[in-house]
DNA sequence: TAAACGTGGAG
DNA sequence: TCTCCAAGTTT
């Protein structure tokens, strides 16, 4: 059983801390392409649902500064999520790249098209709803939730979870804290407001309660903030620590016709860089297996391509050859040059195309 | 539960 | 150079 005082404690400091983060949002909240301020909320203004979902799959892991110009070209391009799921595969995957972890973009187009052929082309107006759809994980059902349905779902992203361990001196290492930093989120959710409440916490931990040099002397939590009473703010969230990054080698093949046609495939819809244009090449791995996908006088270029992923760090040797217009490869297509765009390849290929390009005949 | 899955910026 | 990290989801 729960103590009642306690808990008319904890919910009274709840309830100020909502309050003051509030307030602090009426007059820091930073201006985004993807947010409606509230004073157009006032006016009777709506966020639309997909402006909103858009933009939480695309920050999902990703920084402001980087998603802002995807942002713009997806909504210039496709205004609505039946725009968007018309689309062709190919083009929202070009569109996409550089922005990183394909499977969102795999993922939006799923969601896009399960909107239309399920919903009616009206995005589910709960979090449980939101849950049902691909890519739309507990974070982003929650976030949508509250921010364009005005639900009072409980949205936990690495900003709350940094803010809420902070603000209740919880020490146990994250993964192992989540479920109590969702429980302590949820204590501080207020009914009113929980799309300004949920968006005021995440611009806290981005500008304030970052996880670096916490600034705790302009925070709006700092008389109610356990850790920085205690000193320890900057050391949490503790965190487990991670493996080490082993290192794998492969071969990339840059096939450029006299025509200029370059040799790219679409690699398969699964796995690393999925569903996205490169270069064929060997296996990824430590000891890569050789995969010229055509015959022709391969010469290795005077350079490698060095590459980090999130589990491993990757050394490309490239290999260069002009093959005859007549040549037919075992894998990929050549592609016309004027229909080349290299912003359309991921940032690994990119790199292989500026080294590799120079050296070109 | 843990591993896979990108990228660019900050310190 | 190198580690950490950013509005996570899927398998």
């Amino acid at each position: 059983m729960r103590d009642g005082m306690r808990d008319g404690a904890a919910e009274l400091g709840a309830a100020a801390a909502a309050a003051l983060l509030l307030a602090w949002y009426d007059r820091h909240a930073r201006v985004m392409p993807w947010r409606t301020s509230p004073a157009d909320r006032a006016a009777g203004e709506r966020p639309d649902p997909y402006r909103v979902w858009l933009s939480e799959v695309m920050l999902q892991q990703t920084t402001v500064a980087a998603v802002r110009a995807y942002f713009r070209r997806f909504t210039e391009r496709w205004p609505t999520v039946a725009d968007l799921a018309a689309a062709a595969d190919a083009d929202v995957m070009a569109e996409w790249a550089g922005l990183g972890y394909y499977a969102r973009a795999r993922n939006l187009l799923k969601c896009a098209r399960a909107v239309v052929a399920d919903h009616s082309g009206e995005f589910p107006d709960t979090e449980v709803g939101l849950r049902t759809l691909p890519g739309i994980g507990p974070y982003t059902a929650a976030a949508v939730a509250a921010i364009a349905f005005d639900e009072p779902a409980v949205v936990v992203d690495g900003n709350v979870e940094r803010v809420v361990s902070r603000l209740h001196a919880v020490e146990t290492p994250l993964p192992a804290s989540k479920p109590a930093l969702v429980a302590l989120a949820a204590g501080l959710t207020p009914q009113q407001r929980p799309g300004d409440f949920a968006q005021a916490m995440m611009d806290l931990g981005a500008t304030i309660c970052t996880p670096r040099k916490p600034a705790c002397g302009i925070c709006p939590l700092w008389s109610l903030c356990a850790a920085r009473a205690a000193g320890i703010a900057a050391d949490l969230p503790r965190k487990s620590p991670k493996p080490a990054k082993p290192t794998r080698r492969g071969i990339a093949y840059v096939a450029v016709r006299a025509d200029g046609a370059v040799l790219l495939e679409t690699r398969p819809a699964k796995g690393l860089l999925g569903g996205m244009l490169g270069f064929v090449g060997s296996d990824w791995s430590e000891d890569p297996v050789p995969a010229p996908p055509l015959d022709a006088g391969w010469s290795p270029a005077p350079f490698a391509v060095r590459h980090t992923f999130t589990h491993f760090h990757l050394e490309l040797t490239v290999h260069l050859a002009t093959p005859p217009q007549t040549a037919a490869p075992t894998r990929g297509s050549f592609t016309p040059r004027d229909a080349f765009r290299p912003g359309d390849l991921p940032t690994l290929m990119l790199k292989v195309w500026q080294a590799a390009e120079p050296h070109l005949p």
